[in-house]
DNA sequence: TCATGTATCTGACTTTAGTCAGGTATTTCC
DNA sequence: GGAAATACCTGACTAAAGTCAGATACATGA
């Protein structure tokens, strides 16, 4: 597979020469580029230390540390033990913080009509359309898929929405006990898949053992595809078909050569999807009331 | 003018934050981020120190010079007086430098790779045609219009495209003794403008008093507008209408009211825009072999 | 409860990046 | 031919960016 880089190259050869931006537009605010980026990132609402040091890509935690002791002496944020873990701080904006925030939201702004202004408005539309097309493939090809413990935070969120959307609620929501667990989803029966994009997750699914109830006989061969779900803002980006792909790769790894999977009527992009990756239909193999359809397939 | 910089912004939050990129990846080549840029900009073409600080945004010259003894001492670029003018030095990469150039060149091609491996064919197409037009819009965006000496060498190197392009190319070249000087086109008699994007000119155009030749009388109120080019790839990209304006006002400012100009008839993009304008077909004013078109504004 | 792990901090350091004030050839312009 | 401008250099400096080795307080699980 051979793939052409040298439009994105130019791209980005030319951008970053102008826009470098976001970064020099923190410049000239007073503050260094890093400490200005702490303190912009915890107006965007990082809370801990520990958030900070992830969203700026895991800088030194001696280094953030003495960013923070500086916004603090200049008072542009406050720091407090954290109640529920004495061990986190809490970070917030005072209110000459919020100002320098604001400052700097201003400059970025700027910035960024400094481009757009000498241009039309067919111009900028132009722009605006190829920018967000850019954006939401970049973010597609950046999607992480890792294995998560259904009771992972990142798998409950991700099963509310899936419980949301098949209207199949149950009497409690994420953050309190959750969607209970299910020890069929994880090792050593099956495996619970999470894609996220920005650290929120955007896709789902899991895979186990076939069926994993006592009213059937167990099947050793044959593996079952569960909780799939993508995120309404992301489907057609391809995201379906690449966690489908990680799924059957999970199957086989887990020793079998079968996976089945239901679905419903009303999915209709789910089920061009199943049948694009070489799903056949058969017939229904159990009484979910939801399901509607029902697929197979050989993966060996 | 509300202009939304919502898209772009958020494009510039996530695509740098990705993609910081070209900048990372001069990382880890054992190399400092600057070093790096010089050695990567004296590989794309660089020949001088002054070439070298121009490319990079005007950096000290004193810094240059100091990474530039940096890349010596390690055998990357090797350094030599001019013979052309003993005070510039010549700069080119050594069999090394050439070597750790394609490492950095490698590494920004890996870069790409892993924002472009991950997408569909179909995602692929789409993303360069996105980034294309995003990469022309801004390009247009930051085009600088200047007024410039026509014996200025980016001068004669627009009017040599124009030359060349309406055939009335001359028996010299561009280098050599340049297209001649027109008094009519510089201060006090008129304007030369070139409008330029990374250095190179893109579109050019000039105002004088009319005529300027003894053959006719010379009209106090009236202007020509001469000499105007617009780099064939550019076209369409509204670059034609604003140095038309850029034009406009500068007979304004040199105290002229009517401005005439000609063309021909197989330029007709060019015919198109002086329609849009606001110009007036009139009947031909000189003796012009080329043009067949003949048009008149009223500025005020 | 005790070992182990986590979240953050302090101190001591190094490297980069960048500025500023001269200085030395060399060329250009009158 | 001499003054002014140009192209590059050196030395002395500052601030920012980042690393590393502990230290401290708290949390967690057997």
């Amino acid at each position: 597979m051979t793939v052409d880089t040298s439009v994105m190259r130019k791209f980005n050869m030319s951008y970053v020469r102008r826009v470098g931006a976001l970064e020099e537009s923190f410049l000239g605010s007073g503050l260094p580029y890093g400490t200005a980026r702490i303190l912009y990132e915890i107006g965007l609402g990082a809370e801990t230390v520990q958030d900070l040091r992830t969203r700026l890509g895991g800088l030194d935690s001696g280094y953030v540390s003495r960013m923070l002791r500086s916004l603090e002496s200049k008072g542009f944020v406050a720091t407090e033990r954290d109640p529920a873990d004495g061990r986190r701080r809490l970070v917030v904006l005072t209110e000459d913080g919020l100002k320098q925030w604001d400052d700097l939201e201003r400059r970025s702004e700027e910035r960024a009509h400094l481009l757009l202004d000498p241009l039309t408005q067919r111009q900028r539309d132009r722009l605006n359309e190829a920018l967000a097309t850019a954006d939401l493939l970049v973010r597609a090809a950046t999607i992480t898929i890792e294995p998560v413990d259904p009771r992972d935070p990142m798998a409950q969120e991700a099963m509310g929405h899936y419980f949301a959307e098949i209207g199949e609620r149950f009497g409690f929501t994420v953050g309190d006990e959750g969607f209970g667990d299910d020890p069929s989803l994880r090792p050593p029966h099956g495996t619970f898949f999470v894609a996220a994009s920005d650290g929120a997750p955007v896709a789902s699914g899991g895979v186990r053992e076939f069926p994993s109830t006592s009213s059937g006989h167990r099947d050793e061969r044959t593996a079952e595809i569960k909780r799939m779900w993508v995120d309404p803002a992301w489907r057609g980006a391809g995201l379906g078909s690449r966690l489908l792909r990680h799924l059957e790769a999970e199957a086989l790894r887990l020793g079998h050569q079968v996976v089945r999977l239901d679905t419903r009527d009303v999915l209709t992009e789910a089920i061009g999807m199943y049948e694009r990756a070489g799903y056949e239909r058969i017939d229904r193999y159990n009484d979910n009331p939801h399901a509607t359809h029902f697929f197979r397939k050989q993966l060996r």
